[in-house]
DNA sequence: TTTAGGG
DNA sequence: CCCTAAA
């Protein structure tokens, strides 16, 4: 609260939307919704909530700066706007590096590997205008205190936006495995998808795995782009190569004992 | 940071 | 894709 109040400074005016449209009598419509008895005012209090799902928790973390306000919702006139328009008001996205929370569209992946599909498609969900809720006026004092950056990261962080691999991917990366084995996934991200910032060695050797998996089930089970049949037979061939490539490798300790074993 | 696997 | 214990 002490952190709200001073980056407000002169204070807030919160204005009541409808439709898009700023209500002009702010009391008077609060009377007719039911909402205040008149002039009373006092009694009647208000959250900042983000909406869970499309905007993170605005916390007070030191750790996370970036997270406090975006540059356009602070105006000259400090007024906010607490019903999103249509826009969404996010519009400068793109062009604020610093406050790009929402996802990452800035991920400057010149695929080597020629994808042609690959336009990241990104959620617009509209946000939806949250009903009323009633509230207890409790006093200020009673009010639970709790940790303002006590919120785990999984809430706060945007998970990476979905990118199938796409069938010339798959077959760069079933090529790199060939030639370096399943051990090596830090390898393969060089030598395969080097250029690909979004492709971490992490995912390939993810998508080696489903690969694997999607070659063993029936063609009628797979999804998604069809991953040309020869492919998943070299993923399955690679597979059976480098497996028994690791048996020999470890065999215990080496050559040596494998005699003692007899 | 990478590897290796379960979630 | 994410989360992470191990290395």
């Amino acid at each position: 609260m002490e952190a709200v109040t001073a980056i407000l400074g002169g204070g807030l005016h919160v204005d009541v939307l409808l439709q898009g449209k700023k209500v002009r009598d702010d009391n008077k419509t609060l009377v007719q919704a039911g909402i205040s008895r008149g002039d009373k005012l006092d009694d009647l209090g208000f959250t900042l909530e983000p909406n869970s799902i499309q905007a993170p928790p605005l916390l007070i973390c030191p750790e996370e700066p970036r997270l406090l306000l975006p540059s356009d919702a602070a105006q000259p006139q400090t007024k906010l706007d607490l019903v999103p328009t249509s826009d969404g008001g996010r519009s400068n996205l793109k062009s604020e590096p610093p406050l790009n929370l929402i996802g990452n569209y800035l991920e400057s992946d010149h695929d080597s590997v020629h994808s042609p599909a690959d336009t990241l498609s990104v959620d617009k969900t509209t946000e939806d205008v949250r009903p009323l809720i009633a509230i207890p006026s409790m006093s200020v004092e009673s009010l639970p205190m709790v940790p303002a950056c006590k919120a785990r990261r999984s809430e706060i962080v945007q998970r990476r936006i979905r990118r199938p691999f796409s069938v010339s991917e798959v077959e760069a990366l079933v090529q790199a495995v060939e030639k370096l084995g399943t051990g090596r996934w830090r390898d393969v991200k060089i030598r395969a998808f080097d250029n690909a910032k979004h492709r971490t060695y992490v995912d390939l050797k993810d998508k080696w795995k489903t690969l694997v998996h999607t070659a063993r089930i029936s063609p009628q089970q797979r999804r998604g782009e069809p991953v040309p049949q020869q492919l998943l037979d070299r993923v399955l061939s690679a597979h059976a190569y480098w497996a028994q490539q690791q048996a020999k490798l470890q065999s215990k300790s080496g050559p040596a004992d494998a005699c003692l074993l007899i």
